[in-house]
DNA sequence: ACTTAAATTAGTAATCATTACTAAAAGATG
DNA sequence: CATCTTTTAGTAATGATTACTAATTTAAGT
């Protein structure tokens, strides 16, 4: 995997983002300091950065998929609020049981569905 | 919202299936039992079920998105092998930290990725 | 049952996020 | 630097899903 200054743009803008921006998005905040990047480009390498466990990708019903910064030891999941669309992080443990042994388990991606206390004022 | 044969035998096929089965395979059962039933008819009861509650949608990377028997109180997750594909169902309890309570929760979905057993042993 | 109004359907066309393609440019290797 | 490999920009193609429309079916009230 060479070093190119579009990959490690896209990983920056990914890794600074405080928002789940999504391709179009993190398109969008290239262009700033690269104007002729391709959007083709920003597709292929984040798929190679999710890959590459650089990244993440969050799948949320009805909306582009979204990228997250992920560091090991600083996993967070994600609350979803169906009124308002919003996507919160949330940090802290999460515990399954019963994942059968015989299963590696590398990764996991968790959304809680709900509504959240700004949209719980509004009924 | 009307019932329609299409619909109830949409829910039937989805809530039947052993397998996690996406628009296209959900169109193909139907089309045993009713031949001219609509591709389109599919997706939007298929997206009326899931908004009622009825039925689940799955979201896995780089697959089109797959539907779930849902029933209150026999709540499962899933396990994704990303070296064959296979999806595998979890039952079992979840047990997340750190949902503020100012959160109303309605649902969760979590994907679990991994290695199956099967995949490890061809290594 | 009949009548009327509202909802749903089949079939097709359109949308839009994502991927594929290709010649040119940039990176890696020695 | 010289060569080989990878990546890029730009554009075209793909494919899952949605939108549209006239015809049919369902619901509700008499």
């Amino acid at each position: 995997m060479s070093k190119t200054k579009q990959k490690s743009l896209i990983l920056d803008v990914v890794n600074k983002s405080y928002d789940h921006l999504n391709a179009y998005q993190i398109y969008d905040e290239c262009k700033k300091i690269i104007p002729n990047i391709s959007l083709g480009t920003v597709y292929r390498n984040l798929n190679l950065l999710v890959n590459n466990g650089n990244i993440k990708r969050i799948k949320i019903d009805g909306e582009m998929d979204k990228f997250d910064h992920f560091s090991k030891g600083t996993e967070h999941y994600h609350f979803h609020c169906i009124r308002c669309g919003k996507l919160y992080d949330l940090y802290g443990k999460v515990i399954v049981s019963s994942v059968p042994s015989k299963y590696e388990v590398l990764d996991y991606e968790l959304v809680i569905r709900g509504i959240c206390d700004e949209c719980q004022k509004e009924e």
